[in-house]
RNA sequence: GGCCCGUUAGUCUAGCGGUUAGGACAUCGGCCUCUCACGCCGAGAGCAUGGGUUCAAGUCCCGUACGGGUCACCA
């Protein structure tokens, strides 16, 4: 097998999608895994739509999740340029053979009479397709006109799909589709013909969404006299409600989950296990996945995208880091939410201690940031631990603590106990009071881990704190 | 509506003619325990449906239902 060219061809009309990033995704470990290039494409043809900043987005994007192209923006190559705008000469030129071979020609209808037709045809119930009414008509370009490619009437169109194997398509589902404006600008089929044939595509992965343009792509490929790639059409993504996933399903950008504190090695993971498998393994690490990936693994069958077994894998992830890794990475959580965090032994201490509790960075934040800010106290948290029979706990564990030279585990474990002990109580009726002065709440790391976290000073000032409010 | 693709538990999936249908997330129960979590143990839950083919079908073929995709001078 040749070794592969393959690419990603987003259009820049938003942020980096999950389906995208999924495509890309899968692109990219096919050429990883075989010495190949992966090439990045912007397909920008629908200038109403495209932005710089969605180009920077999914640049971005990529970038985070480790998807670096070969060739493409930014980094260059030997088929450039790899923004379609900057290629209209190309199109223009191809287009031209076409012509001059008859496999395409002017089309003068203005887009008037074709919605006409259109109208026409809806209202007596007919699918409508171009007439063909400009087909054999000389070609005269003093009068606007569009490029249409001439299909063949009859026939049919097979390929193997990598994913779904044959599927054959017959002409007559065609038309003689429009492949350049008026403006010289390509349509998608056109430009990504072009583009996958100057720039070597060998192996087109994408979207299924895209099953029903590849006969015709074929066409033109033949057309054009250039070799057919291989095709691998990727099942979507769907939302709970298995409609297409969108944002109405929550968010669908990379980068939102970046934002709230996935790591790029768990959504790497988890996109790449919605659809494909090896075996009953669901971790992997990045050079697993380059060493194990193949399209023939792929399902045929559509996913729904699971948040929550998204933050499983990245809870896993998160697990296997080391607390100074971990506190590298979630300090600038802490910080985007202002809190007064640092890279120091308090922030490792509170990831070591966060590791077993939270899934995400974002849940770092939310659940621990009153290691960092004054606790909000929870009102029936209060009304059941802080009263006028646990002060005198409170008074006894304050002075207790008050008393250590330093906040020495054995030491903070000693004076709890024996606090226990002395009343006849269990350990939980003296920590809970604790706890709630602590955090504000009835759930929280362990108590010893909490009060050296806080420190003596802090720790004695929610415990004052506390008691006065009993009163 | 035409055409295309798909259908194993709530979800992601393994399976590739003979299995007590396996794993994972989620859910529920138990153990551990200063709370929460982690961990460990256990449970419930699945081959859409009807016909074929075959000694034998989740696995092959056809129909039906359901879901998705696509029918532009969008990509």
């Amino acid at each position: 097998m040749d070794t592969p060219r393959v690419r990603f061809a987003p259009s820049p009309t938003g942020y980096l999608h999950i389906g995208g990033a999924r495509t890309a995704l899968f692109n990219w470990l096919w050429a990883r895994r075989n010495g190949g290039t992966f090439v990045l494409r912007i397909e920008d043809t629908d200038r109403e739509r495209s932005t710089q900043a969605a180009v920077d987005a999914i640049f971005d994007g990529m970038r985070w999740l480790g998807l670096d192209w070969d060739e493409g923006p930014e980094v260059g190559g030997p088929h450039g340029p790899y923004f379609q705008t900057e290629r209209l000469g190309i199109y223009a030129e191809q287009a031209e053979k076409l012509i001059r071979e008859g496999k395409a020609y002017a089309c003068y209808c203005t887009r008037e009479t074709l919605d006409a037709q259109r109208k026409q045809a809806e209202a007596e119930k007919r699918q409508f397709r171009y007439p063909g009414t400009c087909r054999n008509l000389p070609y005269d370009p003093s009068r606007p006109h569009v490029i249409r490619f001439r299909v063949p009437e009859t026939g049919s169109t097979t390929f193997v799909d990598l994913v779904k194997g044959p599927i054959e398509t017959p002409h007559e589902v065609l038309q003689d589709e429009v492949i350049l404006r008026g403006d010289g600008v390509p349509l998608y089929n056109f430009g990504a013909v072009v583009d996958d044939v100057t720039m070597r595509i060998n192996l087109v992965a994408r979207g299924d969404d895209h099953v029903n343009n590849t006969a015709r792509q074929i066409l033109m490929y033949e057309a054009l006299g250039y070799p057919v790639p291989k095709f691998a059409h990727l099942p979507m993504i769907l939302g709970a409600d298995k409609a297409r996933l969108s944002k109405r399903h929550g968010a669908t950008s990379v980068t939102a989950y970046r934002d709230m504190g996935f790591l790029p090695e768990a959504v790497v993971n988890y996109l790449v296990r919605l659809g494909w498998s090896h075996g009953d393994q669901e971790l992997f690490t990045r050079e697993e996945l380059v060493r194990y990936f193949d399209f023939k693994d792929v399902g045929a069958t559509a996913g729904v995208f699971n948040p929550e077994k998204m933050a499983w894998v990245n809870h896993e992830w998160l697990k296997k880091l080391s607390d100074e890794e971990l506190a590298r990475r979630a300090l600038p959580y802490f910080l985007a939410a202002g809190l007064p965090a640092a890279d120091d032994a308090k922030l490792r201490h509170v990831c070591a201690v966060a590791r077993e509790r939270a899934r995400t960075f974002g849940e770092y934040v939310q659940q621990f940031r009153y290691f960092y800010a004054p606790i909000q106290l929870d009102p029936k948290a209060k009304a059941k631990f802080l009263t006028a029979d646990t002060k005198p706990i409170l008074e006894a564990v304050r002075a207790g603590l008050a008393a250590l030279e330093t906040l020495e585990t054995e030491a903070i474990e000693k004076l709890f106990h024996s606090e226990a002990e002395q009343r006849g109580l269990g350990l939980g009726k003296i920590a809970q009071p604790v706890r709630v002065a602590l955090t504000g709440g009835t759930a929280s790391p362990g108590m010893y881990d909490v009060v050296q976290i806080l420190g003596k000073e802090e720790t004695l000032r929610r415990l004052d704190d506390a008691i006065r409010l009993v009163g």
